[in-house]
DNA sequence: TATGAATGAGTTTTCATTCAT
DNA sequence: GATGAATGAAAACTCATTCAT
């Protein structure tokens, strides 16, 4: 059932999904639904609770290089691959974070920003960057980066890992190229 | 009337604004919006059109430099300017861009988008950039950023002209810094 | 305007016409409709009024034989011919009739039912028929068989006044046929 | 509830009953009725299929004489006193057909009427006519005297199986009587 | 004559939720 | 654990009508 709502939520959002859609999805009654969960934001805030540690998770598990570009390039490969192509459930974080919500989804909307930005906030804080460099900007360019791919990412094009190296080579680097290092954008290898 | 909505779509977002929300606010009875427009969608395409019109004036207006990424430059002041502090019918358009509509709706919101792209592609496109560099993953990244700052923004932080450029600078120079750029960076100065 | 309305009245049905279809067949506005009609009821009054004059006129300069079988026969063509061919108001006058209304519209309608049926009971008053037939039924079945026409008749078919005929020889002389009489059935020649 | 809506249709019409009218007559509230039913049509669909079956079964097992007229004198009566008297369902049914309707509804009152016609077409096929007589037209008369008893019939006046009778014995026979025509008549006795 | 704008009462329908069983 | 039935509140929308201009 919680698989049912995860899919209906991440195709269709969470407000164009009914509880009876998900009951029909999950080949039950609409008032099984509260026999599991309270109410339907209850059942969303489950969701987003779930992939907030799956996201946590599966970050720090990548993101073990020495180097720390390297150690951001892999944790947003993990991400990127796992929203775009992985567990839906983060697909429903992602698009509902943007939504206006109130109460309780509210709050663990908050909770999952507030982890993904604090890991991102270490990760960045580890980057050796030029003295001129907020990095406050540079964390905010990153996710806005990221998360827009939700836009415009279609199965058929890049595989996420590569948009993901593509995004943070040229955070790193910058679009203008850097004349003595001609070659050094294939970065993990 | 129009203005009326404008404002509630801003601020709680088209599906949770009612049509009586937007008659109370204009002192109208519900039945009389429905003289102006034949239909709530109706009525949001209104918005997001004229609002289309408004970025692509500002921007061109704006976006008048001989330099590339100067030009560059002014057009995302010029839009991060009118986003986050001028029209409000311009955030409406950019937080409904990326939920899943249908219809009128759907066709004017992929206008608008494709308007935004084609004047984003034109003017990465005249960028003098690294031979490496990929220019749809420089605009996407730009883009991306760009609309991220809907997010976190707030009114007491920096200006948008601000934010804009850091953003810009970042995307042009990389956060590694460039050693031999000698002023191109007014950051915090 | 109100050959609009009876062409919407005659093709939609009453109910199922708006004002604002009216005033749009019209190419003036909703308002303007009531300028010279007081109401949507009064309108279709009107024209179930110019309608049941009509229906006398027509069927009262068209039945002149000195038979009364023929003169019946007469009236029904004529009836019949502007039914289904003729004037639309007769049409939205008939399908009408049977609907469930109310004050002034309900009373146009059972004068004009009225109209109908005394002119059908004199006609039928002057017809030589057998001892044991009730009159009353035959003016009755007479009627439903001419009204059911709206009902199936379509252009392609037996034009309305071979309908008329057929109809009127088949309650004069019965399924049955007669016997004595087998080619009596080209009344009128 | 079912029950409710047959009796309001029956007496009000389709159009000029509210799902309001409805759920207060069934002592429900309005959204009740839509858990039974997904809409308003629906529920006509549900009465007018329920109605037909009945028309059917109550029919045939009304005519089973071995004289073909006889049997069609048979159906008549059953078909005139269920309409008349019986169950409501058959009036929706019968006031419904003339009118103008789409999608569902307007299927499932054709497959009623071609039931009807089909029945029909039946009984006047077995019937021994006059070489002159034209069966659809016989069959048109009849239905249309049938269905036009809706229109004046009113419970104090002769019995539906009368009236039955009387129209059919006057098609039969004819309104001129047939001089050598012994008992067939069984109408002022 | 005509109309632009508005409106009050109404429509069908949806939905999250409840509760006795 | 599950559900059949119901419900209160609200949604978008329609419509005949009004009225100042």
């Amino acid at each position: 059932m919680l698989a049912a709502a995860v899919e209906l939520f991440a195709s269709r959002g969470f407000d164009a999904t009914s509880i009876r859609d998900i009951a029909t999805a999950a080949r039950v009654q609409p008032a099984s639904v509260y026999y599991h969960y309270p109410s339907k934001e209850a059942l969303l805030v489950a969701i987003v609770d779930r992939a907030a540690a799956q996201v946590a998770d599966q970050i720090k598990a990548a993101a073990q290089s020495d180097d720390p570009w390297h150690r951001l390039e892999q944790a947003c490969v993990a991400h990127l691959t796992a929203l775009l192509q992985g567990e839906r459930a983060l697909r429903v974080l992602a698009t509902e974070i943007p939504s206006r919500r109130t109460g309780a989804v509210h709050q663990a909307l908050v909770r999952t920003r507030d982890a993904y930005e604090d890991m991102f906030r270490d990760l960045v804080a580890a980057l050796p960057v030029g003295p001129a460099v907020d990095r406050s900007y540079l964390r905010l360019t990153l996710l806005g980066a990221i998360n827009w791919t939700l836009i415009w990412y279609h199965p058929g094009g890049d595989a996420p890992a590569t948009i993901a190296r593509q995004i943070v080579t040229l955070i790193r680097q910058g679009a203008e190229g850097k004349p003595d290092a001609p070659d050094a954008r294939p970065v993990s290898g």
